[in-house]
DNA sequence: GCTTGCCTTGACGCCAACGACAAGGTTTAG
DNA sequence: CTAAACCTTGTCGTTGGCGTCAAGGCAAGC
């Protein structure tokens, strides 16, 4: 399999699984004339990380999924490493729960006072500029 | 008051103040000597600025509660204006939560699974590169 | 032989809100 | 006179995950 081919079954582009490879997360082998050529298995590796990245992970969190998956697992969660970067990740979205709780609890306040005050002071014509 | 005074006063950094004079949130008057001279007002509009930044907005949203500050308003979000940004960005905020829950339940769901079918195969001992 | 359609590497662009540094002017204290 | 401590404009770097050319090689059908 060529990387075009990878690329519309993983649902992506070419650019991204160069991209991946530079940074270390897909390894092809290379044919005679110098191009890429992947195995199945690579298309799974390739749909491990983007519904991981697609979850809010950074390419550097994927990396153990990835070995993971290439240890011969028959999915990229299952070892230790992947497992520390799930709870961290879920950590870090509940601590980022909390303050877009907070947030938003702020901008109902700021709304509240905002419609009890209410003033049309400021709102000129917006103009176009010259 | 000069940039740096402001700096201090408003907790950030001359660069940041010349960024925002740059984007025309700011506007200082010049003294003789070129030096930016800032008033009292803009040290409000300064933290106004600082103030929704930080809980999320970007530069354009904050141009509204500027200009409500501006026209002599008590606070910055009283104007109509300002209420359009208030409403899109807790709707905004309100989108982002039920997408993050979302993840965070399926992070769970992902860690039930792997712990449930933990296995050792993979983490080969990390390698320093030679 | 020529076009088409793959593939290759390389390098710049993007978005946001600045940080950091360069090279220089000004005012004040000593 | 000079050093310190302000200020000025200008430009490049940062962070991530790519998009988007650019310039060229290789294979295959006509």
């Amino acid at each position: 399999m060529l990387i075009g081919e990878l690329a519309e079954r993983a649902g992506t582009s070419t650019r991204t699984l160069r991209y991946y490879e530079a940074h270390g997360l897909v390894r092809p082998q290379r044919s005679a004339n110098g191009y890429r050529v992947y195995d199945e298995a690579e298309l799974r590796v390739v749909r491990e990380i983007r519904a991981l990245l697609d979850v809010g992970f950074g390419l550097d969190d994927v990396r153990p999924f990835v070995a993971c998956l290439r240890a011969g697992n028959s999915s990229g969660d299952v070892c230790p490493d992947s497992v520390l970067v799930l709870r961290r990740k879920l950590a870090e979205v509940d601590d980022y729960l909390v303050r877009l709780t907070a947030v938003r609890q702020q901008l109902r306040t700021q709304l509240t006072h905002a419609i009890a005050h209410r003033e049309e002071t400021c709102p000129r014509k917006r103009q176009s500029a010259p």
